[in-house]
DNA sequence: ACCTGAACACCGTTCAAGT
DNA sequence: ACCTGAACACCGTTCAAGT
């Protein structure tokens, strides 16, 4: 290992780099093979040397939340409606989700009283008041809205991670017929079904 | 410990007992905490007496699962309507979580193809078709309202296994102003305005 | 100053041995 | 036949020591 001008034997170790390494670890092995042996390993340190950028396993989880949240596309396209800028922060959790559907769990299961998350619903009602959405309705649509997309992304997270592993063969027909019509139904046209019916929902309820 | 006639040195001891020692220690030490070992402790055997009841963790997990969907009250009154048996449901699970907030996570994060929940799903495929609704529309209208419903419930379990530990303090004014008036959104009326949007839209829509 | 091995207190699970 | 301790291959994390 090369010491570089500041005596760091690896300059290339952060928070940053730590958590994308751990993100890959993810991506590749699936979010409850995560261990911080690993990425160590992966980064060609010692386990101990994290300790020095990540203060725990629970911490290490939270910026990889972070990095997840920040590939959400909120920008505001000239003349974009509440209802269209809801569809779209939707449109682009699903795209997030199913970049990396092995870590969507983390997502799902993160406290959301906490940095990663409460930091990503601050810059989400500051979208939603700036496309001319009254504040104080603010968290009862993103909390009904947000719960559904969590819950149809968790779903179809799951079926995505199964199609590419083992078919259903040791159970009876009703069953697995019910099973087998799941994957259809988690689709880009359930969501939008999903998607319109809240957003209308909330709009005639509370706008 | 005495041996009863069949030759049993723990007689009381089966999936089920096991299953609702678990359930135990995870409602009282949280699902992160569930382990063979200390689930064994608890019914004064050895760790390795469980694996033959139970094959694995992953299937101890199945039947907590499996403990709490049982809980779900899908009954039929006469004259019950589509929309009304649907928010019973909806009802029902919101009433297990709350009995069960640091389980319901083991929920959320089960398999919906796999017996625990793909055999509630069938139950509750029943529920729907005894009520009058039209099967091709049941995995379309349990995949919106069960996102929302777990997705919602996922959150609200968390508020309240908060408010039994500490405040928040280290973060500053803005987002603590958002991060408290979470709690009172995730509240009865929140998911019943929910369920109320979601139920009156898939009627709307596929009925 | 910066990094890390050894060690500790946990896991789930296998296997061979206890009664 | 029924049960289980010891052991193995993992964890996260502490602490004392390496350079």
């Amino acid at each position: 290992m090369s010491k570089d001008p500041r005596g760091n034997r690896h300059a290339h170790l952060n928070r940053d780099s730590i958590a994308r390494a751990a993100l890959a670890v993810v991506d590749r092995d699936g979010s409850e093979a995560l261990s911080l042996r690993k990425v160590a390993a992966e980064l060609g340190v010692g386990t101990m040397t994290l300790y020095h950028y990540v203060p725990s396993r629970e911490a290490l989880v939270a910026d990889i939340v972070a990095l997840l949240v920040v590939e959400m596309d909120l920008t505001i396209s000239s003349g974009l409606s509440w209802r269209d800028g809801a569809k779209q922060v939707g449109r682009s959790l699903r795209a997030m989700a199913l970049r990396h559907p092995r870590a969507f769990a983390l997502v799902a299961a993160a406290a959301s009283d906490k940095p990663p998350l409460l930091d990503f619903a601050r810059r989400l009602r500051d979208f939603y008041v700036a496309l001319g959405a009254p504040i104080e309705a603010f968290v009862e649509v993103w909390s009904v809205l947000d719960a559904f997309e969590t819950g149809f992304l968790l779903l179809e997270t799951q079926a995505v991670m199964r199609r590419s592993t083992a078919p259903h063969d040791e159970l009876d027909q009703g069953t697995s017929e019910l099973a087998d019509r799941m994957p259809a139904t988690l689709s880009e046209a359930a969501y939008e079904e999903g998607l319109e019916i809240i957003v209308g929902g909330l709009e005639r309820r509370l706008l």
